[in-house]
DNA sequence: TATTGTTATACTCTATAACTATA
DNA sequence: TATAGTTATAGAGTATAACAATA
């Protein structure tokens, strides 16, 4: 299986290849990266976050992570900053400062939890409601874009392999 | 289309969900995030990242960056720094400390172009060529691991839409 | 004028280790 | 003892803007 895998597609090795004076871009050989998935992956991520970025809703100034955290919350008021961590697959080390910034925008608040001093029990405001209103056009936009060559079969095909990726 | 892609599935949306004391893992609701290609897409790059770094070729302290140019390089001996970055989809800037990494590492050289003096002849060393050859099983492996829970078919498919995102 | 490589700077994302307060 | 949040630190990724050397 590996073997199969790690085939390079027609493009046609150049292992051989003698030193050029100049590669133009037509005859550029990806080699193996061409039939590596993780190679295809990290592209795919960089487009989407510059997506995100121009026709998306980093154009109001939130950044992908951000967002993330602020729907989480959305779907799960009160849930703490740990347990948001988890569901999103990060360290709670790492919310801190995202959850920070959404709260010096006044999108998020950390509300004492009433059974553990400990703990915040996150919600989104009022005012973080109405910006994902207002956000939401940019969102299905980048959404769109992402899948601007693929019908909603295949979106729905790559969501599954993407998932199943991370699922243990 | 557009309102299709968005529409969460099943698990069932909490937007009218009340506050509650704490929320356990099996309760979260991932609410608009589930059906969010971008979301999928940026949990799965991390997964990648993180395997690469256990299972896969991280082990003997190269980046995912580092091993696409020092790839590159060998797929087209005597591309320069600003060929490989397009061929990459990244800015030549970025370049630079990567090469020079390698460079450090003695996997790749800068040699002078014999039809540009602006431009470096990038090369593979012989050191890089068994560097490759060494960590190709790790490679392997890690591949092998992101596609765990597909099939060969399967993993065709993902590579296809993933490389279909990223064409213009 | 345009391009190559470089540097400086800045912004994502992520994590680990150690600390305080609380359970 | 264990957990929640925080801080400090580090390292991966990315880009833009400006510069010197060369085309």
């Amino acid at each position: 299986m590996t073997d199969q895998e790690l085939t390079p597609p027609a493009a046609g090795s150049s292992s051989t290849a003698e030193t050029r004076d100049a590669v133009e871009p037509d005859t550029i050989d990806r080699g193996l990266l061409e039939g590596l998935l993780g190679y295809h992956l990290r592209r795919a991520e960089v487009f989407a976050f510059q997506s995100f970025g121009s026709t998306g809703p980093g154009h109001e100034g939130i950044s992908p992570g951000q967002l993330g955290v602020l729907l989480m919350v959305q779907a799960n008021p009160g849930i703490n900053q740990t347990g948001a961590g988890r569901a999103l697959g990060i360290d709670r080390s790492t919310l801190v400062s995202i959850i920070d910034a959404l709260e010096d925008r006044e999108l998020v608040e950390r509300t004492p939890s009433p059974t553990d001093r400990r703990s915040h029990a996150l919600i989104v405001t009022a005012k973080g409601e109405s910006f994902l209103k207002r956000i939401r056009p940019r969102l299905d936009a980048h959404e769109d874009e992402l899948v601007r060559h693929m019908t909603a079969a295949e979106r729905a095909t790559l969501i599954d392999l993407l998932r199943r990726m991370v699922s243990p």
